[in-house]
DNA sequence: CTCCAGGGATGAT
DNA sequence: ATCATCCATGGA
């Protein structure tokens, strides 16, 4: 198959694609195989040009956040040392616009588990669940519908090595796929009222509802706190404090890095994981 | 507020 | 080959 090619300037594909926030491409070749919502896309970036099949461009800027002006975003973030640092070694990460009930389900899986795992998870589920369609000569399985996942078995899914989480996806696919939870409408809620209505469902905590609101519903402001993001914010911005809560770093983190700072939690979280910084309390 | 189940990969001994 | 470590949610 011919690739068709387009225009990627400030882009990084493969930091973006190994920074977390979204868990089933693999490497293949020269780039990398997936899915963008139902349709299998095989992808590859060649200097400032992505090479692509699968889709037509206008849907590879728009999954991809082409369209956002990095450094105007990267521009709103805080001068400190650690920001600095970050916005340097992140140069071409983007936010990419996820599907909705996927990037939810995925995230409810992510609980307690690391990317290795997560990325194990939505595999065995799209394998198990999902459907196989072809590109480039190759298999690629789409994330499995609501109702598909609805209709399985707390079993099932412990099958694909979900744990306790099992109940929860079962759960919350059921409400969404009976239209209980309808995830598009809730496009027009407030970042409060959307934030809400994602706690609801079982399974998403704080954590989870920002993932999805900052990687799905675009919500910029949304500020993930992981054990990664918290230990940055305690040894970057609170290093004289001794007892500093969770919801203080919240409060924190929701006005000190900007309208873009779930942009900026992203930068500061896969600059903190590749450059293997542990630093342990001493206590 | 604190404590802890939960489970599989990954790193250390 | 065992042992410790990583981790978010939800309920006690």
């Amino acid at each position: 198959m011919k690739l068709r090619e387009i225009a990627a300037p400030d882009f990084d594909l493969a930091m973006t694609l190994n920074s977390g926030q979204v868990f089933h491409w693999e490497k293949q070749g020269h780039g990398f195989l997936g899915a963008i919502g139902e349709t299998p896309v095989y992808v590859q970036q060649d200097g400032r040009t992505l090479n692509f099949a699968g889709l037509s461009a206008k849907a590879i800027v728009d999954y991809f956040a082409l369209d956002h002006p990095l450094d105007e975003i990267c521009a709103t973030f805080p001068k400190d040392a650690a920001m600095n640092s970050a916005r340097e070694f992140c140069r071409g990460l983007r936010i990419i616009r996820q599907p909705t009930w996927e990037c939810l389900a995925t995230f409810i899986c992510s609980s307690m588990k690391q990317v290795a795992h997560i990325r194990q998870i939505s595999a065995a589920l799209r394998r198990r669940f999902g459907t196989a369609k072809k590109i480039v000569g190759c298999n690629v399985f789409t994330f499995p519908a609501p109702a598909r996942l609805a209709r399985t078995s707390e079993s099932d899914l412990r099958a694909c090595a979900l744990g306790y989480r099992a109940r929860n996806l079962l759960m919350t696919a059921r409400q969404v796929a009976s239209d209980v939870a309808n995830l598009q409408s809730w496009n027009n809620l407030s970042d409060s009222d959307l934030r809400k209505r994602l706690c609801d469902l079982p399974g998403v905590g704080t954590k989870v509802a920002n993932c999805v609101m900052l990687f799905a519903y675009e919500r910029n402001s949304a500020f993930p706190i992981d054990v990664w993001i918290e230990r940055v914010l305690r040894e970057q911005y609170f290093t004289a404090e001794s007892r500093v809560t969770a919801k203080t770093l919240a409060e924190f983190a929701a006005t000190y890095f900007g309208a873009h700072g779930g942009y900026a939690q992203q930068y500061l979280f896969h600059y903190t994981r590749m450059s293997g910084q542990r630093m342990r309390e001493i206590s």
